[in-house]
DNA sequence: TATTGTTATACTCTATAACTATA
DNA sequence: TATAGTTATAGAGTATAACAATA
């Protein structure tokens, strides 16, 4: 007897598909990271390359491309906005290839961020064991894999 | 030793959080799912309004909006291009509800779809085992609730 | 008045093609 | 020529507000 079959008195022959559910619950995850991060007017991935520069300063953006699986072409309005925000700044360093890294500003932020993403991290997993945690990380690398790959 | 951070030779502070797995591992799973159906000339979204109505026949769109938590506005076009193509047929019912319906065609190609999804389903989880499987969805599940609501 | 459906619109993420600049 | 970055654009999912139609 599940709660969404009575409500909505239909038979969702999709509920239970590891596809679906994982869909389901991933919107669910980043609408509430999307949430937790508005009072610092930053989106996830604005975020995200905060703590990715906080690590490893002086990457590159297609550094940054490769880390995160990214489009360089989308990394461009993420960065555009982060420095005008004064949050990171760039310098050149070969060919075309651009230095990145927070400001002052960025890195006090950034912490924000840390602190923002830990409670949320923290909201999701509460009612899994770090067992549990720890098998599902690993179940989701190995769909990721299989999922992208054709491996015939 | 992680292959994404040997090969971008960056650390990367998200691999290993939930949420994140979570968002890269779903879309990796969309964009698999969504190359299996594209030879059917369906996207997603009409995909599982297929297979609800296959399930449902004569439920509503508001049904369908309740059963897969969808805005009532995103379910437009989507109908719209199913009748388009002949696929369902709808009969008004009472108010303005309508009663939807899959066509003979409809039902021939939801029998593609269906296997189209068992295929897609299978690959994603051919390295886990059942007891695994079973883990993961209750796993997404009780993070679902808990990225929903604002439960305290 | 409450429910159902519709229109218009907007934002985010993702993706591709075509381009520029530099070693 | 290969690499890094940029521009423009497009598709898909999700969201809201305002509206029309019907019991």
């Amino acid at each position: 007897m599940k709660s969404a079959e009575i409500a909505a008195g239909l038979s969702v022959p999709l509920e239970g598909m590891l596809g679906f559910e994982l869909r389901r619950t991933a919107t669910a995850v980043a609408a509430a990271l999307s949430d937790a991060l508005e009072p610092l007017d930053l989106r996830t991935s604005e975020a995200s390359l905060l703590l990715i520069l906080a690590e490893n300063p002086g990457c590159t953006q297609s550094d940054v491309c490769r880390a995160l699986r990214a489009q360089p072409a989308n990394m461009v309005p993420i960065v555009n906005r982060l420095m005008g925000a004064g949050l990171i700044e760039r310098e050149p360093i070969e060919g075309r290839a651009m230095s990145l890294f927070l400001t002052r500003k960025g890195k006090a932020l950034h912490e924000r961020v840390k602190k923002a993403m830990a409670q949320h991290e923290a909201r999701i997993v509460k009612r899994l064991s770090k067992e549990q945690q720890k098998q599902v990380v690993e179940a989701l690398r190995i769909i990721c894999k299989d999922a992208c790959c054709t491996d015939s």
